[in-house]
DNA sequence: GTGAAAGCGCTAACAA
DNA sequence: TTGTTAGCGCTTTCAC
């Protein structure tokens, strides 16, 4: 593959102003630069970004890790940061933790070999040693989805979100709640909605998270459902919120196969607003990702051009999206 | 940020012997081993994959271009490749060209400034500028999903798949069959097997290529069909065959909208058997992801081991999956 | 088993 | 406006 020494020579110029003619064009003579484009194109020639980086104080690259890119939601943000970081002139690396701790710390190992300007993460687990490990580095990271103490983050409010929940499965009517999924921030508003109403939640069905895995969902969901009747002999609850869209989906397909209508028997609430659930009629909670996506890549910038910037965290607010999986409809 | 040369002076060795370690570390003594791995601890040193990668010839990154990201389909191959790429040790530059042949001309000029060992890229369309581009280079290619002439490629047969369509409709007994989508090989395939079984394609609603994107699936299925309407006062198809599952999803809400049951007044099919389309009981054709990923990752390691192999296309045989949205189930 | 030195492909002073 | 030179952080001969 041709150098730039060969454009160069071929060119009948200095490297140096091959350079120039890639980076500040504007500084050659128009004569000089129409020889040295011909003979670039003439060897097919395509800067080398390792060499190119390597003598530059800013590469341009902002890293973004994601959690699980099969997960509709996740996927999107991927796709807005994108449009976000293209339009400023960045390059992205993506990596993908696929949801696994090991993989993340992996990720982050790469990412950092890389030198990114900046790096996006939407993190697994809440303060996990891998996300700890970012605290001591001198490169920005913005948090997606979750808000750490130490760290720069935009979310929606899971709080709040949860709660959104529990005041619609109230407002219904509906007398036995139940929740499915892991101990998390949404669990926690959802709960002390709850609470707050005078109601307790009725079954807690525990997803562990560290098989948590788009894949296996329906696995889980069926699993999960299998103990619960295991337990309690019959699915006693009449509304269930499943912390996100793609559990809410496998759970109504599972509940079918127990023989339950949805809303009729179980009222069934997921999150995320995930494109499907539109189709399905799932109650849901709407995360606004463009918006999240736009301020983490503001923020992040920010941090990049001006260092020492003080940490911000943003928290949007959700919203209640009621669909067919929790209401009857005339 | 350290250098090998801070962590060479901190351990009191020469760089070379910083380089042994963290390459061929059997090469060098236990003790001064351990010596510059505290010191590399110490530091937080990280090799900086940029400089690692320019003074070797090989670096073990494969590019991977990736068409839509938020279509579960490609979202699954991604996953499949990655899983593949990094048992072998290799790392992945993903890059996403959205379905955009202005994007996907950049990722490729992109993918080639960081000299991958490979390319793995599931183009946007046959044969554009984009993908001639790539016979040049002196890299190897896998293409995926399609067949090139020219090219490394493993895909299903495309022509088979939307062959099992039109003989799932003709068995059925539907008389009045629609498509809409592409003129493309699933699109000839259909077409070719009706005529073969004395059958006339009975519309052709057309979603044209270069504004197809997954977030405009629905306003482009709601064009076709009021187009269609426009045209024809009413619609009178009674089996469709949509080119990909999320087409097959929108066009069986916008069909509702008009007052279609489904399959009852018309019939549904799709293609890829994304993750959904089971839920949905969408009859789709399926394609094996991890097949296809598995055996381009093969003939990629391959040709770059071992330069100057003849070229590898393999066309795997596509599946029929019928569900509800064609047959009405007892 | 280890070090010195050259070089990967490029950019960035500095000089001319 | 252009060329010369040093150097980015690493690997890799070649000596010792």
């Amino acid at each position: 593959m041709a150098s730039l020494k060969d454009v160069a020579l071929k060119a009948g110029v200095s490297p140096a102003t091959v350079s120039r003619v890639i980076n500040k064009s504007f500084l050659v003579e128009q004569q000089t630069k129409q020889k040295v484009i011909k003979a670039m194109e003439e060897l097919g020639y395509s800067p080398n970004i390792m060499a190119q980086n390597l003598s530059k104080k800013e590469n341009f690259l902002i890293g973004v890790i994601i959690q699980d890119i099969c997960n509709p939601y996740f996927a999107g943000i991927l796709k807005a940061l994108e449009n976000e970081i293209y339009d400023l002139g960045y390059n992205i690396i993506f990596l993908h933790s696929d949801s696994n701790l090991f993989k993340e710390k992996n990720c982050i190992k790469s990412i950092m070999k890389m030198r990114p300007d900046g790096i996006i993460i939407t993190p697994i687990e809440w303060n996990s040693e891998n996300i700890l490990k970012l605290k001591n580095i001198d490169i920005p990271v913005v948090i997606l989805t979750k808000i750490f103490e130490e760290f720069n983050g935009v979310a929606i409010n899971h709080k709040e979100g949860g709660a959104q929940i529990a005041r619609h499965f109230y407002d219904l009517g509906y007398d036995k709640i139940a929740y499915l999924g892991n101990n998390n921030d949404k669990f926690q508003g959802f709960q002390e909605e709850l609470q707050f109403l005078n109601k307790k939640l009725y079954s807690y069905l525990e997803i562990s998270l560290d098989k948590y895995d788009f894949k296996m969902a329906k696995f889980l969901v069926k699993e999960a459902i299998e103990n619960y009747i295991k337990n309690n002999k019959e699915l006693k609850f009449n509304a269930i919120f499943a912390e996100n869209d793609i559990l809410a989906l496998e759970l109504i397909s599972v509940l079918k196969e127990f023989g339950k209508k949805v809303p009729e028997d179980i009222a069934v609430a997921g999150f995320d607003n995930s494109f499907f659930s539109e189709h399905f009629g799932i109650t849901t909670v709407s995360q606004p990702i463009n918006e999240i996506s736009k301020l983490a890549v503001k923020i992040l910038i920010d941090n990049i051009k001006n260092r020492n910037k003080v940490l911000e965290r943003i928290e949007l607010t959700p919203r209640l999206l009621p669909r067919n999986s929790t209401m009857i409809l005339k």
